[in-house]
DNA sequence: CAGAAATGATAGTAATCCTATTATCTTTGC
DNA sequence: GCAAAGATAATAGGATTACTATCATTTCTG
């Protein structure tokens, strides 16, 4: 799968950057050490002239790739929920077991990326830390309404959208699955901030992952066709 | 109870103030137009400039009650979490049996504010809509440890405890209790937001409320003691 | 090797986020 | 009722950010 993986594009909306930053090496560059950047200095106190400097570049470098930080936010966040979206129809592809299906599901989306899976230039590993971080901000937005028009946050809809699916599958009945699904997969990113930050509100440690905790809670709300 | 609370101050942490604006005309004029105008052009396009025009006033006034808009947003953000908390303790008070106190702290938690209670300056029905739209940004920093410590969240935090409790008295054995009293404070505010920008991830309209999801979700995943 | 395309360097504007200073207005004690 | 103290308003200015524009240089390609 890996192999697979490796040869595969995760593709973004166009409307994201200006010159496909897969298009070049410094567009590579810029996307892998942005990441990286960002983790270390957070969201507000990153910079594209910081980013130049650090990629031996200059600002208008990257201007000509990302027409600003929050069209870069939303490209990084988008290629990372493309990335899951992968990793989740893979990991379910051939699973009849509704159940179990859905399990494999929230692992996949709940789980924190471990070890860097080598797909490309970009480090998974801390590109999940950004997206538990910073990716509330690229919603909360004045401008949210018009940016999901445009599609911006096509992929991670169509996400909440087979997760939701797979719930139904468990229980064709259940009232919630869009908000079901939605809230596995914000409460995922929420569980794994509050377990850094946060511990007296999560039972969330080393031990606990939040996998436990949303399996435990979605089957027990879920009433299963069968338990095979 | 409406009059009991009127001569009620909310106590947030003194040091999240300069000068406490509940001492002064232009203090109070401050935090009712910061309100106002957060919630109007969003918190990012917020700035004391813009804020000490609306008010008649100028930027180097508004800095003497806040040290940076960040600062106002933890201040506004605690007011609100203390207003919510004395909702709670009161609606709560002498009621015994576990479900339902804790049906009622569900209620009071996910309802969207719906009339203003004219407690005092602040717009409450206003208050919420900011605290949906920005409360993240409040702790999605790069000095939420810190700042953590030095107790700008404590009313958020002691909310989610007393909510856990009354998980708890439901279900002593229920293991996640913390992590389910901040998926419904924090799930809560985020199918509020869904309804109104992202309708096709969750079921809540103007029929469906966030209360009667979270209701069917804790009381499917907790045991009951009795079911009186 | 010439022309095109990409990148780098520099400059400049407007806005933001403050700090500092000074002037005015309001309150309070005497 | 007035003087001192305290609060507020007005103005200026510095550092940083978020860009846009221009031109020089390097790299790629036919």
């Amino acid at each position: 799968m890996e192999r697979l993986l490796s040869g595969l594009k995760i593709e973004v909306n166009p409307n994201l950057y200006v010159k496909d930053p897969e298009s070049s090496v410094l567009g590579k560059k810029i996307v892998e050490q942005s990441i990286l950047l960002i983790h270390e200095r957070g969201f507000d106190n990153f910079t594209f002239k910081k980013l130049g400097g650090e990629i031996g570049s200059n600002e208008s470098s990257v201007y000509r790739y990302f027409e600003n930080k929050h069209k870069l936010l939303l490209y990084l966040t988008s290629w990372y929920w493309g990335w899951k979206e992968y990793r989740l129809v893979f990991s379910t592809a051939n699973v009849t077991d509704t159940a179990k299906r859905l399990e494999i599901a929230i692992d996949v989306l709940t789980r924190s990326v471990e070890k860097d899976s080598i797909i490309s230039h970009i480090d998974e590993v801390i590109l999940n830390k950004v997206v538990v971080n910073e990716y509330s901000k690229s919603y909360l937005t004045k401008e949210v309404d018009k940016e999901n028009k445009e599609g911006f946050f096509a992929i991670y809809n169509r996400l909440v959208h087979r997760l939701k699916e797979m719930i139904l599958a468990v229980d064709p009945a259940y009232p919630f699955p869009s908000s079901l699904a939605s809230t596995i997969l914000e409460g995922g990113l929420h569980q794994h901030f509050l377990k850094e930050h946060f511990t007296s509100l999560t039972e969330c440690n080393d031990k606990v992952r939040p996998f436990d905790y949303f399996i435990h809670l979605v089957f027990s709300t879920l009433n299963k066709k069968d338990n095979a």
